[in-house]
DNA sequence: TTGAAAGCGCTAACAG
DNA sequence: CTGTTAGCGCTTTCAA
């Protein structure tokens, strides 16, 4: 980026008016007089000025960017919540930084702290674990931040999810009233708050309301692979219904039972709580907690432009609906 | 963003030296004496100080910011690429806008025009159409180009790709080894370089080779569903051999075949030329042109930090292995 | 090795 | 409705 071409400067220069004219035709300020509006939008038009955004977020205070944190980019978890956000950034016309902080060179923090020194208004958080530091770092910046899909420990932050504990024993329900007794819930990080505070505090409230004998709560399952190495050990404790909290995760472990011969549903029930393109184009397709990734993080990104503008936010714990789709690794009898 | 609570100011006046030597040590400039470099540290670290980036992006004139232009976020073989530009970039400290063009609300080149006003150092490009006034913005405002996965119509722009005529030759080969003779292609954009100049290219070139007597070339077959409705296309066609670009595509013609009771490899051979997860967690699991999708992102942001830095480079168009990986979806006999 | 001072390109009072 | 004038927080000569 050698010097900019053509500045604010030229173009008052050129329309013969002064930068603070441009400046308010560039801003859509009303308070000038259409013929001169007029001369400075040609002027504009024929010197292919453009703001230099860098300049204005530096007078203005305001960068019209967004930061992003997400786990991992290849997770369609992620891709999906992403998405939503993405589209309503656009309609308000924000820039999006995206980080992600999984199995990183850099810690965690600093990767935070290097997002917030490019002065984003605002930030999406979508990492199931918020750390103190960047707690920490958001607030000593005044930055508004947004969980979506996840939720912190003291429910500090605004957050956008759905019912976890719900959704979770409607899972065990439907398992159950297929005759399923041995059920199983699989998640990733067990100390994460919506693993802890929700799905597993659900599944043992479940467990104990049907006099179900044991518990099999598998934990730091991650992906795939995880998954499908964890079939053998499900098969060992006789599971015939579990609760997967990622796509792939179930994935995997439907496949493992598959290639070990078993009849899924007929032996095995599988539910996953994700409900991304994965989940509907194996085969059999699995039933899902049918989460609205997208309108989460739409939701999200809308409630985050309301706090960057300083507007009230009547609710900052938006719950959205769910649904429980029953595809083919249920009986659903 | 209110006035920002501690500046290089601050931490100059505190340890009693100009706000140029704070400056230095910031950025590890080494015309410090080492005493004072150690009371200006611990100054920053006492005050918690933060360089503010944007002041420094107008400064400096270099931000430390690189666009990615994307056409779709939830489609894995982006996120792939996006994965390993990612970690190129945190390797060498520049964060990342993420841009995506796809049914979008804003045209693109307006949309590509925001990202440049916010002085990215540069852009990786990889979407497969490149549209001339994208190309112009780029030029006019001097920022370096890599293409990822993609080429522009005239090869102006650097890129890393793989050879994606060799690829379909050698995925034809296998299917015609196998005893097929009714090859089919499935393309998205018939204009794409990489698909008109490239795979199309291959293909009649396969099949003039070897007397094969009808053309098969489907176009504009863009998502899960186009797959599976093109299937009763295929079926009237007589295919018995496809190769699809796209691994949500190739599945959906999988799940079709799958569900009108054809038999895969047997009567249907599916080739894509993706190879992201999605195509080998179905069953029968595909048979794929394994693209190295991580490190042409890698290769391709460490190519743009070169361009960056004004270095030279010897090879502005990377051609990446590719393996050819046999599943289940082909017979191979 | 350090400091003074002039910008980088733009916004935002304030005055007129 | 328009112009003047300070900055925003930092980098970067240029001198000392």
């Amino acid at each position: 980026m050698h010097k900019q071409e053509v500045t604010i400067y030229d173009v008052a220069r050129e329309a013969k008016v002064s930068m603070a004219t441009v400046s308010r035709v560039v801003n859509g300020n009303n308070n000038v007089r259409k013929e001169t509006r007029e001369r400075v939008e040609e002027v504009i038009k024929r010197l292919h000025y453009q703001p230099n955004a860098v300049a204005q977020g530096l007078a203005s205070k305001k960068t019209t960017t967004v930061g992003l944190i997400v786990p991992d980019l290849t997770n369609l978890y992620f891709a999906e919540l992403s998405k939503g956000i993405d589209d309503i950034a656009l309609l308000y016309k924000y820039n999006i930084i995206i980080t992600s902080i999984e199995n990183r060179l850099m810690k965690e923090d600093q990767v935070i702290q290097s997002l917030l020194n490019k002065q984003v208004d605002g930030v999406i958080y979508m990492s199931n674990r918020l750390p103190d530091e960047a707690a920490e770092a958001f607030k000593r910046t005044d930055t508004p931040v947004v969980l979506a899909g996840t939720k912190d420990n003291r429910a500090e932050f605004p957050s956008v999810t759905i019912d976890y504990k719900k959704a979770g024993t409607e899972a065990y329900n439907l398992m159950y009233n297929d005759g399923k007794r041995k059920l199983a819930l699989v998640v990733g990080d067990p100390d994460a708050v919506v693993n802890s505070d929700n799905r597993v505090t659900a599944y043992r409230k479940f467990v104990k309301d049907h006099d179900i004998s044991e518990e099999h709560i598998y934990t730091n399952v991650n992906d795939y692979s995880d998954g499908y190495n964890l079939f053998s050990q499900l098969e060992k404790d006789g599971i015939d219904g579990v609760l997967v909290t990622r796509d792939s995760t179930a994935v995997g472990i439907l496949n493992a039972a598959l290639d070990a011969g078993k009849k899924v549903p007929e032996e095995l029930e599988i539910i996953t709580s994700s409900a991304t393109q994965i989940a509907s184009v194996v085969r059999p397709a699995l039933t899902t907690v049918k989460q609205p990734l997208y309108d989460i993080g739409a939701v999200a990104m809308r409630m985050l432009t309301k706090l960057m503008n300083n507007e009230e936010i009547d609710d900052t714990h938006i719950v959205m609906p769910y649904e429980l789709v029953k595809k083919q690794s249920t009986l659903n009898s």
